[in-house]
RNA sequence: GGAGAGGUUCCCGAGUGGUCAAAGGGAGCAGACUGUAAAUCUGCCGGCUCAGCCUUCGGAGGUUCAAAUCCUCCCCUCUCCA
């Protein structure tokens, strides 16, 4: 198979934070290469957060190398300290495999797990069966604790307190590295650069052990342009599963980036070649607003594919295209009602409160009195003016809250 | 194990007997301005049947007309000592 330069890639697309040795790195990937990525099975859907290290895998595969995401389902039952402040509460074993199963399908709508091109497992079933001792004595002895306390991720966590199982963590990482060497042959480890401690360490262990130079490679940490941590926003994460983020909010999410993220997501989370990202990039104004929409509508597609994309991007243009918005827009969210309430006539408050447009009824109240409830695009006046039946319009009703967030009201 | 400091509303952080649903900042929401952007300005920002009521200041008791504030016990965190 023809081995493009995939190193180039992260590079033009601006992937490489941290690398251990870029010469070295190019010759390896000169051939085809086994790489891994390592995620936490801590929910059961990715977020937009994970996208990164995703679309790093996606560009591994398509440049004809062998990529390997691996389920941490064992070092999950420690938890990882890295970029954190707090201790992570420790999962069972249970809600850790049906994680790790949930993650997989959804890992395979980025890549292509047929025929050996790619990989999935799971470092529990390697960390589990570990003796304590044999682990001290095989690997624990390679470790100097000195050298661990200064390492970034656990001075940072000196001052607030570090327990022992956490202090291991670097220890299991660079075991999974050593381990999928040995099995898998897996050469390049790649992570969020919070991660470069743990890659490290994993490289110097196969050293030790093997006499092999492996190699390692980070991603800068996204935070969006005012330093939100990438993939939250007000309702919390956006996530990958269509049932926990619909496309609509999904696309919805990337078209609403700032001006000054554009170029850079660009190139990060879509496909495009990179003289179409570089010509969007470039657009000024209002113009970027186009850019915006490609951006939305790529990663759109990625995640969910071509048909829900368009459709987000349909109802997204009906509802935002100065028109007005109606109740024939698709793909908005619906919000299902029982005929019976509706005839009753229900008070708008509570109907944005149950449609999940307000956290409680105070905030649908503090919204309607500041001029923020709309009912099928007129405003509304008073927050307890009831709603009923006659108030449908093509048997639905679309309720605003603000300027962007829309719900449909159909009959149950 | 010993000594000290501390746990406040989403986060940071004031408050040390009533005027406290609790300063200030951040985040968030709404309005204005715009380009479904940013910045800026304004308002909101515990819940409810909302000019009133109810529940909050680590947990459980107690003192008091009245407690986030005082007392007792417990839990947790941090610092120094062992």
């Amino acid at each position: 198979m023809n081995v493009e330069d995939v190193l180039r890639i992260f590079e033009q697309r601006g992937f490489v934070e941290q690398i251990t040795d870029r010469a070295l790195v190019s010759r390896q990937l000169a051939a085809p290469t086994t790489c891994y990525i390592g995620f936490d099975p801590t929910a059961k859907s990715f977020h937009a957060g994970s996208l990164l290290p995703i679309m790093a895998l996606v560009h591994m595969q398509r440049s004809g190398h062998r990529p390997m995401a691996v389920i941490g389902g064992g070092t999950t039952l420690v938890g990882d300290p890295s970029g954190k402040t707090e201790m992570r509460p420790i999962m069972t074993r249970e809600e850790i495999e049906r994680n790790g199963a949930a993650l997989k399908a959804q890992l395979s709508r980025f890549i292509d797990f047929g025929q050996g091109r790619a990989l999935m497992v799971n470092n529990a079933d390697w960390l589990t069966p570990l003796g304590y001792i044999d682990f001290l004595r095989d690997v624990g002895r390679h470790f100097s604790v000195n050298r661990m306390l200064a390492a970034e991720s656990y001075r940072a966590r000196l001052k607030t307190g570090l327990s022992f199982i956490e202090f291991n963590y670097m220890l299991l990482q660079a075991y999974d590295f050593w381990y999928l060497f040995k099995h898998y042959d897996c050469r390049l480890q790649m992570g969020g650069n919070d991660q470069w401690g743990n890659i490290l360490a994993g490289v110097d262990l196969t050293r030790r052990l093997e006499g092999e130079t492996i190699h390692g490679l980070t991603f800068p940490l996204l935070t969006t342009a005012s330093g939100i941590k990438m993939g939250k926003t007000h309702k919390g994460a956006v996530w990958l599963d269509p049932e926990l983020t619909s496309p609509y909010d999904y696309y919805q999410y990337w078209i609403n980036q700032e001006d000054s993220d554009i170029p850079r997501f660009l190139a990060l989370f879509t496909l495009l070649p990179m003289d179409e990202v570089n010509r969007l990039g470039q657009l000024k104004g209002e113009e970027i607003r186009e850019a915006k929409a490609v951006l939305a509508f790529e990663a759109t597609r990625l995640c969910h594919g071509k048909q829900e994309a368009e459709q987000a991007k349909a109802a997204s243009t009906q509802l935002f295209g100065g028109n007005g918005a109606s109740t024939t827009a698709d793909a908005v969210p619906l919000f299902p009602i029982q005929r019976a309430l509706l005839e009753e006539g229900i008070p708008a408050y509570i109907l944005f409160e149950q449609a999940g447009l307000c956290k409680s009824r105070g905030e649908a109240r503090r919204l309607i009195a500041q001029g923020g409830g709309y009912l099928n695009g007129q405003k509304l006046a008073s927050h307890d003016q009831i709603v009923d039946v006659k108030d449908m319009d093509n048997a639905a009703l679309l309720l605003r809250a603000g300027k962007k967030r829309y719900k449909k009201i159909v009959v149950d």
